[in-house]
Formats: C-alpha cells, sequence, structure tokens
DNA sequence: GGCAGCTTGTTGTGTGTGAAATGAAAGGTG
DNA sequence: CACCTTTCATTTCACACACAACAAGCTGCC
C-alpha cells in the first residue's frame, strides 16, 4: 500500500468537469449541423445568433452579451465578413463603433438554422422529459451565482 | 420593418449556450485555485486527478478515460513531468506505454487540492440545494445521450 | 523468422485563443 | 482650444488546440 490514495478523488463525479463535457458534447452535437452546411465556428454562430435578435450591432455589444471577448468578437466577425454573412459599417454618430449587419445571405443561413436549433433543443428536452424546466431552472441559478466570481469587467 | 426578424432567435434562451457558458464559469471557478497556487492548467490537473485515483497510469488509459485527446494528455504529461509533479517511465513489458506516476510533490498537490475540490463542488451544491441529485442526473442523462453522437472512437 | 498490419505515443502544421499593446476617436477639463 | 483620459476595435505575441502524419514497438500469419 504504498502510493494508494488516503481518499481517491473521482475525477468522474466531479462536477465541473461532468459539466465540461457535457457542455462539450452539446455543443460538438449542434455544430455539426452548421459547420459543414455553412463552414461557421461556434464564436461565428453566436455572432449571427445575435445579429437575429438585434440587427445592426457593434462589436461592444456582442461582447456584452454573448459571453465573447473582444478580440474573438473581432476575429469572428471579420471571418463572416469575408464568407459574406455579414458587414461592418462604421457608426457616423460614433465613428470608434463597427455596426455588424447581417447579408440577406446571413439571414438566410439564421433562417435555415433556427428551426434546426429548436429541434435539437427539443431532443434535449425530450431526454430531459419533465424535468426540463426545472433543470434549465437550476442551470440559470448556477450561472447566476457565479457571474460575479468571473466578473473581470474591467473591459 | 425591413429587417425585422421574423421570428427572433434568442442565444440567452438557447440550451447549449447556457451550458457552455455555464461549464466555462464552472471551470474557471474552480480552476483560479490551482493555477495560481500551482501553474498547472485544467488539462494539467485533469491528468493529475486522474493518477491520484490510479497510479502508474499508461497515456492511453487517461486518453480514454479524460475526454482528452492524445496529444493533449501527451503535452500535459510534459509539462507536469518539466514541472516535477510525475514521471514518465516506459513499461518494460510494452515499451510502447508510458507509464504516468505521481511523484511525492504531484501527491502533495493533489492532497492539498482535494479538499479544495470538495469544497468548491459543496458550494455548487448549496445553490442547487435539495435538486441537487436531480441535476446530477439530468447532467449525467444527457451526457449519457450525447455519447454515441460524440462517438468518434476512431482513435 | 520475417514482413504486413495494428497500437501507442510524440511531433508537425495550420488555426484559434486570450492578455496586453496599439491605433483611432470621443469626451472632459483647464 | 489644446491636453489628458477614456472608450472601442484591431493587432501583436505567445501559447494551446485539433487533426494528421509520423516513428517505435508489438502481434500474427504464412
Amino acid at each position: 500500500m504504498k502510493g494508494a490514495p488516503v481518499s481517491a478523488f473521482k475525477l468522474d463525479d466531479f462536477l465541473p468537469y461532468q459539466l465540461t463535457v457535457l457542455s462539450s458534447r452539446v455543443s460538438a452535437g449542434f455544430s455539426k449541423h452548421y459547420r459543414n452546411a455553412y463552414g461557421i465556428s461556434v464564436s461565428e454562430w453566436r455572432v449571427v445568433a445575435h445579429l437575429s435578435q438585434a440587427d445592426s450591432v457593434s462589436v461592444r455589444e456582442i461582447h456584452a452579451r454573448v459571453d465573447m471577448d473582444k478580440p474573438k468578437v473581432s476575429r469572428a466577425a471579420s471571418r463572416l465578413e469575408a464568407a459574406g454573412y455579414v458587414t461592418k459599417t462604421i457608426n457616423p454618430q460614433d465613428r470608434r463603433l463597427v455596426e455588424l449587419s447581417l447579408t440577406p445571405k446571413g439571414r438566410d443561413m439564421i433562417a435555415a438554422l433556427t428551426p434546426i436549433a429548436r429541434d435539437y433543443e427539443a431532443q434535449l428536452s425530450a431526454v430531459l422529459g419533465e424535468a426540463d424546466q426545472a433543470f434549465r431552472d437550476r442551470v440559470a441559478a448556477l450561472s447566476a451565482a457565479l457571474e460575479d466570481e468571473t466578473d473581470l469587467d474591467r473591459d
């Protein structure tokens, strides 16, 4: 019994680990629906998805709302622009701001992906069964509880 | 009403997005406990945590059990070896295998981190309240349901 | 025994990432 | 109005990642 751990730590039962694995699988399961069809990454999907709710939005706005740092948003926007899904225009009132807008091609993409996203979410809900709403509430509660800890909003 | 989305897609309410944000926050909240103190990353933490349950384990074993691909395990192991937390020895029976073992220094680290991990998990459980076990069951159920989809076990 | 084929681990390669630095524009103060 | 500070976006740099190629070792079949 030389190196026998006194009280073994079970990584498989560790909630942070489980959540990372789950999150990775859920994202992978959905991203394969748009990665092949449209050649966009998760970051790009998030930007486009946010643009579907509010057209003409600055990089800063997306950075604040979509849990991505500024360089990530900036690069995702550039890739989306190069792919023809988004246009970048400088705001005339405040010329520091870069307003992002969906092109018709971008709108077509989000129009096609929205039902796919809803279907995918419905599949997840089916697995969760009647506990669906309770589960979502717990996710939100945990997320909110940790929000301030990760509160590094020094820009 | 030119670009008004017909039925807006709410990224904030999208479960895959919520889970990614949650997972990121939970991991960040815990990793800050060992990042500063020991200078190790999440990958390295996982390897060490797994070694705490089963000493002397091959890279392949960790790859299979810890949701990391082979290069990631290999590089994490090399960094841990350089930092003096693990040793790598070639298995004499099968000289392809590299057995990883914790050094005393590595055992000290995991001994110090285990109670911190348990405390952190207890905090999460406190937020979840009586729904704790139900929540974990749902996490496991979802993860299991998606396991086969991500089943790219072509090594 | 020798060669084909598999397994294991490491190393390359192109890409993405995050932190800090930079550039560019607006606001505030004397 | 000049100067300084703040804000926004991009770029730089060092590093991590994923996928693929690779070298080394084992196995089995003839």
